[in-house]
DNA sequence: AGCACGCCGACT
DNA sequence: GTCGGCGTGCTC
């Protein structure tokens, strides 16, 4: 038995919920430090895991050493130890995990078992001893090594592990280990620099020439930039190389994700309440953790008080970390802040690609960058002393992650704050109910920019009851007389108009008028979507697409109409009535590919466009400055969403859509179309009055006990069999209810609901189902989960029945 | 997650 | 009687 010196905390890079300790060799004892990753033996394999800090050894199992250090450089500073346990305590998810999804994706090193051709498997591939099967397994090998994993995947269906054993045993096929993994490296690149001895250039070709006296003005370039003053460089330098006029060297280098460099700004006067909310900030600044929530109005200038408070931190030597709520709306934000700020900006967001991010991330470790702006998952970011985190938009509910780690951004921005002792900063013009329940409860201080930078006015804005027009056909239906009329005098001066519908495609509803039955998705419980340009009705839930037919796939009448509306239709529409119009549309359908919204953006801006349709992407925030009329075609669609937060969304996209009316020099207005018009969550985005929006919803979620009176964790079961799915469901369920009056004192405390069929039944094949757990406290919540979990692990651990824990869900359906 | 072990039914 | 499917448990 080897005993060790020195003893580390490793949280392996896998799904187990422990952490684990290793003896530290003395040949690695220099090199181990926290924040970096070791390679580890872990049950018969090797993985990799992160060092999380010194441990005590104790008795009872044997302590295995540490393979070996794969980093130079920790990937996050030991300061953010305690952030990555707090986050898996609060979420229910191994710290191991929530570290992986954290940093760049692509570096780590696992062992699986992998299978190769044996010179007697070749033999017997030339026989007739094997089954069909058996011969395409071996074919397969015979381009290379492959985990059973692989073999399943390529041959499309799973292969039974016996039968590996079986061919093993036979020696046509043999076992090995192979270390798979790490594709993102650091980037090398090849640089030029003189060579030791002094050559005479006039003996040289006129290109050797040039490339020395480009060499002579900077002394070191790399071979891509020569290539721009000597095409043939590549080739030259080789040959020059040997001679020694020159030598090459290989040296890592940055990928940049920056187009174009950026001019430099000049920083505008601030009104006197952006005076007020910078100065309330940076008062508090040196002051510890505190949390402020600045509501102001579309158009009064927040981007501009972000701007002063991250000088003001990074003067204090501090860091600073701005989180946008997508990736669209990154490009505006970063470009303000390059303008500002220059080189000390990182970005980090799903956009880049895994060595783009891994260099971002870098950069950030060794704070050659002071600020980091991007999305959600930027919350991560490798910094100390993070003494400023921006959340714009904080209403956002892309800040909560919809897969692996359930996190919110949002939230864990302000944990990360309060951490490091810094301030948090949410911004919104339409704060969530949770972020104004803080307020009110003083956990939270509010600042207030109620008026837009240089007075504009807020957009008029006008109800149109669509009740009055149900019997109305054709393009009318969409755009009402009110609508219309408001449009043409628009048009004819030459401005342009918005219109917003939250839902995309052509029409929602294919509808059989002889059966009266909708044409639904084969996979999910969900009507189809008309595509028009596709002809084809689409699932927008899993992709699914069906030849768009008059025929009813049920009763074969060939009466099938569409009913309901999108985006499609309603730019159809548009066309019918505003024949010279310009119309283009805005949607997940028109933007899939990389800077199309970026494209769509300038085009309205060089008033290409006079009309354009869009969902709630055109919402967020983008500057539309020539937009001086907004409509929306119908206010309801995303009230009717089964989901307690319904009345909530809805008033931030319509008070938010209306942000988007007259920001240019000219004053907006707003028509609203809607069923309801006396719904208190369409009077508030009319009256663009969150507090009074805030004031009503309040009761009613104190009167049902949602949050924020309550916090909920839900559980997400889903599988491919349906009765298995409902079976693993139920038992849950009883599950729940014995712990509930078990040992704990769970009664009083905790709330069971369900298990209940997700009300859509199922997506991409998968059924599922939900169970709602309600509480007062978190803490009793978690207690609650772990206690379920310790009672029948086996349920958590389903070999196809998921089980997903979900704290403070998001989309309730 | 991935791997091995060990328990059951359906074949020679 | 074994083979081979699948649930169960463990990983410092």
């Amino acid at each position: 038995m080897t005993s060790f010196e020195q003893h580390i905390e490793v949280a392996a890079a896998l799904p187990v919920d422990r952490t684990f300790t290793y003896g530290v060799p003395s040949s690695l004892a220099g090199l181990i430090m926290p924040g970096k990753r070791v390679l580890v033996p872990f049950g018969r394999r090797r993985i990799t895991g992160y060092v999380l800090g010194p441990a005590e050894p104790s008795n009872g199992y044997k302590i295995k050493r540490v393979l070996d250090v794969l980093d130079d450089m920790p990937l996050f500073p030991m300061s953010m130890t305690p952030f990555f346990r707090w986050v898996a305590d609060y979420y229910l998810y191994p710290v191991g995990e929530v570290i992986r999804c954290a940093l760049p994706g692509g570096l780590n090193l696992y062992e699986y078992v992998t299978f190769s051709l044996t010179p007697g498997g070749e033999t017997a591939l030339s026989g007739t001893m094997l089954n069909p099967t058996e011969r395409e397994v071996m074919e397969l090998l015979r381009q290379g090594n492959l985990r059973p994993r692989e073999i399943s995947g390529q041959l499309g269906r799973d292969v039974p592990w016996a039968m590996l054993q079986n061919l093993e045993r036979n020696q046509w096929i043999g076992r090995g280990r192979e270390l798979r993994g790490g594709e993102t490296r650091t980037r090398m690149e090849r640089y030029v620099t003189p060579g030791k001895t002094p050559v005479a250039a006039e003996k040289l070709s006129a290109s050797r020439q040039k490339i020395l006296n480009v060499l002579a003005g900077q002394k070191e370039i790399s071979v891509r930039s020569l290539k721009e003053y000597v095409p043939t460089a590549a080739s030259l330098i080789r040959a020059m190389a040997e001679q020694g006029q020159v030598t090459i060297l290989e040296k890592p280098v940055y990928r940049d994700p920056f187009g174009e460099p950026i001019e430099p700004d000049t920083p505008p006067q601030l009104t006197s309440e952006q005076e007020a909310a910078v100065r309330a900030v940076q008062d508090a600044l040196d002051g510890g953790f505190q949390t402020f929530l600045l509501a102001g109005v579309t158009g009064s200038g927040k981007t501009e008080v972000y701007l002063r408070l991250t000088e003001s931190a990074i003067e204090s030597g501090k860091n600073a970390l701005v989180l946008v709520p997508e990736i669209a709306l990154i490009s505006q934000m970063e470009r303000r802040f390059r303008s500002r700020f220059g080189e000390q900006v990182a970005v980090l967001h799903s956009g880049l690609s895994a060595g783009e991010r891994y260099d971002q991330w870098k950069r950030i470790l060794r704070e050659e960058t002071r600020i980091v702006i991007g999305a959600r998952s930027a919350v991560f970011a490798p910094f100390e002393r993070v003494g400023l985190v921006i959340v714009d938009e904080e209403h956002d509910t892309s800040y909560k992650q919809g897969s692996d780690l359930l996190y919110n951004a949002r939230d864990l921005a302000v944990v990360r704050a309060k951490m490091d002792g810094g301030i948090a900063l949410l911004g919104s013009a339409t704060p969530s109910v949770q972020s104004c329940y803080n307020v009110r409860a003083k956990k939270f201080r509010e600042l207030v920019l109620s008026r837009r930078v240089e007075q504009r006015p807020l957009p008029r804005i006008t109800l149109v009851d669509l009740r009055k027009q149900r019997d109305v056909r054709g393009a009318r239906r969409f755009i009402s007389p009110v609508l219309h009329k408001a449009m043409t005098e628009v048009l004819d001066r030459g401005e342009q108009v918005l219109l917003f519908l939250n839902r995309r495609g052509f029409a929602s509803f294919p509808v059989c008028a002889a059966c009266g039955d909708s044409v639904r998705c084969a996979h999910c419980d969900i009507t189809l979507t008309m595509h028009r340009l596709e002809s084809a009705y689409r699932c927008h839930y899993c992709g699914y697409s069906r030849e768009a037919t008059p025929q009813c796939p049920t009763c074969k009448a060939p009466r099938v109409q569409l009913l309901g509306m999108g985006t499609e239709k309603v730019e159809a529409a548009v066309k019918a009535l505003f024949p010279a119009a310009r119309v283009a549309r805005m949607d997940r359908d028109t933007t899939t590919r990389k800077g199309s919204v970026l494209r769509i953006l300038k085009t309205l801006k060089n008033r290409a466009i006079d009309v354009l349709v869009g969902t709630q992407m055109v919402t967020k925030g983008h500057d539309f400055p020539g937009i001086t009329l907004v409509g929306v075609i119908c206010a309801d669609l995303s009230l009717s969403f089964p989901d307690f937060r319904a009345g909530e969304r809805t008033f931030q996209l319509l008070a938010q859509v209306a942000g988007r009316a007259g920001r240019g020099d000219v004053p907006g207005r707003m028509i609203l179309q809607t069923y309801t018009p006396d719904h208190f969550s369409i009077q508030a985005a009319r009256a663009q009055d969150f507090r009074a929006f805030y004031n009503t919803e309040i009761g009613f979620r104190r009167a049902l006990d949602y949050p924020p009176f309550t916090r909920m964790i839900q559980l997400k079961i889903s599988g491919k069999e349906a009765d298995e799915t409902r079976g693993v469901a139920e038992q849950l369920g009883t599950v729940c209810r014995d712990v509930r009056v078990g040992e704990g004192n769970f009664t009083g405390e905790i709330e069971i609901l369900g298990p209940i069929e997700a009300s859509i039944t199922r997506i991409a094949d998968w059924y599922r189902w939900q169970i709602l757990l309600k509480g007062r406290r978190v803490n009793s919540l978690h207690r609650f989960v772990r206690r379920l979990n310790a009672a029948d692990s086996s349920l958590f651990n389903h070999p196809r029945v998921r089980v997903v824990v979900d704290v403070d869900p998001f989309f309730m359906s």
